[in-house]
DNA sequence: CAGAAATTTGCACGCGGGTGCAAAAAAATA
DNA sequence: TATTTTTTTGCACCCGCGTGCAAATTTCTG
C-alpha cells in the first residue's frame, strides 16, 4: 500500500525512489555515507510523497528521544510562563521537543519522572519548587531518566546537574541597593524551605546584611510562592503593628511574593509602596513592570541559561560553570 | 545481560519469572487472558527488577501514543498557565502525556504540526489564538495528524474540533450585567481577528447591544492578547478626549486585555474604575481577583471542557455537544 | 586500460513489544 | 477415567528505522 493506508514509510519513498530503503535512511540522516545524485532522487521522491522519517522508530532504534520532560509544580506564578517559553523556543531550536509534566497534585515528583522515563526522555528539567532530596533520590532510583537537571533553583544532590544564576552575586546586589536607598529596618519574604533544590537567597540576604549593619533582620516563609499567601502573610503580620515599628522594606525571595506583598501593603494596611514600606522582588515577572507594582526586582539571563541547558544535554559543558551565570538589577519605583 | 547494561525488558522480567516475554507483556495489559497465578508471578519479578513496560515500543507498535501536542502561541497572557495546568492534569490523570509545543515564534502552525505528526501525537490541541484558516489547512495537508483540536475558541474549520463554552450565552450574560447596572456608552476592545480559530464575543456584544439599546457600541481591536497593548490603545485612543465623551464602560475580549486597559484608566487617564469607567473582562485569570483589579469576568468551565477533550480522544462524544458549556458570570467591582 | 583505493549501496539483524493463531494445559463433562 | 470444552501459553511475524559489514560501484593511479 502507497500513501493512504496510514502512514508513508521509507519503503515507499525508496519504491518510488528506486533504491532501497536504506539508501532513504541515509538520506536524512546529516552525515552519511551518501552520494548528493541518490539523496537528491530521494529527497525528490520524499517531498512528493510527502514522507517524513518517524520519531517513534528512530527513538526506538537509537535509544535517544531528543524529548525533554519539563516538571512544573507551580502553575501560580506567571513567570513560569516566561520560563516555559523560553525554554521551549531554545530546545525545540535545537532539536528537542518539551513534555510538560504537571506535577502540582502528585504528593510525590516520582511517579511523574517514572511516567517521563517509560517515555524514554533524555533528560529530565525541573523547574518546580517543592521536590526535596528524598523525591529526587527515589526518582533517581528508577535510573531511567539519563539526567535530571535542576533549572533555575540550586542543588545540593550529586546526582543532579543545576543551572542557575549566582544567587549569592543577585542577591548581593539587592542587598546593596536596598541598603544605600536608606532602609534599615528590613524583613526578609521566603518562599517553601525545601531541602535540595533551594535557593540562596535569604541564607545571602541575611548575612550580607548581618555583615553589613551588625544586625540579622527577621524573616517569614510561605509554603507555596503563590501571592495570596504573601498577601495574607503580609497582612496578618503588620495588621495591628504601630507604625513606626513596620519594617521600611520587604524583600522578597521572587516577583510572586512581591505582588503579594504590595497588595496586601496598600489594600490592607493601608500604606503606600515605597514611601511608606519600599518592596523588592526576583525573577521581573511580566507582571513587574506594570505600573501597579513597578517592581525593583532581578532578571535571570534565561535565555543564555536555556542554551546552557541544551549543552548539557548534548554532553559538552562541565559541570562548574553551571551556577555562576550573571542577571541584571532592575531597578523600579518599589524601592 | 540483566539488568544493568541499559534497561530491564520483559525478556528479563521472563527468565526471572520462569515464563516467556508474552506472557510478561499480558501480564501488563488490562484485560489480556492470562491466569492469576502467572500475573502474580510476573508482576513480582518485574517489581524485582524494576520493569516497566516501554512506551517508545508500545506506541510503534500500536499506532497510539497516548500523546497529545499542546500548541500555545501566547505565553503573554497568565490564563494561559491555568489552562495548560487544568489541560495536563487531565489528560495525565487519563493516561495521556503532553507535548508542549511554542509556536509563538513560528510564521506558521504547521511546522509545529509537522514537527509533532513526527512523533505521532494522538492529537493536537490548540490554545493558542493567532491559527488561522490557512495554516490549519496547510496543517491538515500532512494528514499525520489524527486530530485536530481547538480549545476554548470556536473553529469554522470542518476539519477541526473545537471545544468552547457557549460564547454567545456568556457574552450575553456579560451584556445583560452591563446594560442593567446602568452604563450606556460602552466600547469593545478585541483581540486580534483571525479568520477561523475566532470567538464570537464581539460579535455578540456589538449585536446584542444593538438589539437592546438601538446603537451600536464603537470597538476596537489589537494584535495579540497582550495587556500592554490594550494599555497602549486606551491610552492613545482617550488621551485627549474630554471626559463628557469618554465610555463609561469597556468590555474587553478578555482578562489580560482588561487589565491593560485598566492600568491605562488609573495610571494614564488618571481616572477611576468603575466609578469614571468600568471594564469587564473574560477568563477569570489569576490576577483578576487581585485588588488592584477587582475584575468583573466570566469563567469558563476549563475541568469539564477538558474531559470533554479526553472524550473526544477516546473517540465517544459527539462533535455537536461541544461548543456549548455553560460558565459563570463573576461579579466584581470593575463593573 | 588494468588494478588498487575510495565511495556507495544492500542486507541481516536488532530496538521492545503487540497481534492473531495454533499448541498445550487446565477445567468441566460424561 | 476418557473426552470435550475452555483457558493459557508460546510463537512467527510486524511496527519503522539504525548499525555494522560485505558486496557492488565509482574514482583514481600508473
Amino acid at each position: 500500500m502507497n500513501d493512504q493506508g496510514g502512514s508513508i514509510t521509507a519503503d515507499d519513498v525508496a519504491a518510488l525512489a528506486g533504491v532501497s530503503r536504506w539508501t532513504v535512511n541515509r538520506a536524512f540522516k546529516k552525515d552519511a555515507s551518501i552520494s548528493a545524485k541518490s539523496r537528491e532522487k530521494v529527497m525528490k521522491a520524499a517531498q512528493e510523497l510527502g514522507y517524513v522519517p518517524d520519531l517513534l522508530a528512530t527513538s526506538l532504534a537509537t535509544d535517544r528521544t531528543n524529548l525533554v520532560a519539563l516538571l512544573v509544580d507551580d502553575f501560580a506564578n506567571p513567570h513560569k510562563l516566561i520560563m516555559m517559553e523560553r525554554l521551549t523556543r531554545i530546545l525545540r531550536r535545537n532539536g528537542y521537543d518539551t513534555l510538560l509534566v504537571n506535577t502540582s497534585d502528585e504528593e510525590d515528583a516520582s511517579a511523574a519522572l517514572l511516567n517521563a522515563s517509560q517515555r524514554r526522555v533524555d533528560a529530565a528539567v525541573l523547574i518546580g519548587v517543592s521536590f526535596n532530596d528524598q523525591s529526587l533520590e527515589t526518582a533517581l532510583g528508577a535510573k531511567r531518566v539519563k539526567k535530571l537537571i535542576v533549572f533555575a533553583r540550586m542543588s545540593s544532590n550529586d546526582n543532579t546537574i543545576s543551572i542557575c544564576c549566582d544567587d549569592r552575586a543577585a542577591m548581593t546586589a539587592i542587598t546593596q541597593h536596598v541598603f544605600s536607598a536608606g532602609y534599615r529596618n528590613p524583613v526578609f519574604i521566603a518562599g517553601p524551605q525545601s531541602q535540595s533544590a533551594h535557593l540562596q537567597r535569604k541564607e545571602t540576604f541575611l548575612s550580607q546584611w548581618e555583615k553589613t549593619t551588625g544586625s540579622r533582620p527577621k524573616f517569614a516563609s510561605v509554603e507555596r510562592y503563590d501571592p495570596k499567601l504573601a498577601y495574607d502573610l503580609v497582612a496578618e503580620w503588620f495588621r495591628d503593628t504601630p507604625k513606626s515599628e513596620l519594617p521600611d522594606v520587604l524583600v522578597c525571595e521572587n516577583d510572586a511574593l512581591a505582588m503579594g506583598a504590595i497588595d496586601a501593603i496598600r489594600f490592607e494596611l493601608g500604606l503606600r509602596v515605597s514611601e511608606d514600606i519600599a518592596v523588592t522582588g526576583f525573577d521581573n515577572a511580566p507582571q513587574a513592570s506594570s505600573p501597579h507594582y513597578e517592581l525593583t526586582t532581578y532578571r535571570q539571563p534565561l535565555t543564555e541559561m536555556a542554551e546552557a541547558l541544551v549543552d548539557v544535554l548534548e554532553g559538552r559543558k562541565r559541570k562548574s560553570t553551571l551556577n555562576a551565570f550573571q542577571g541584571q538589577l532592575i531597578v523600579r519605583k518599589s524601592a
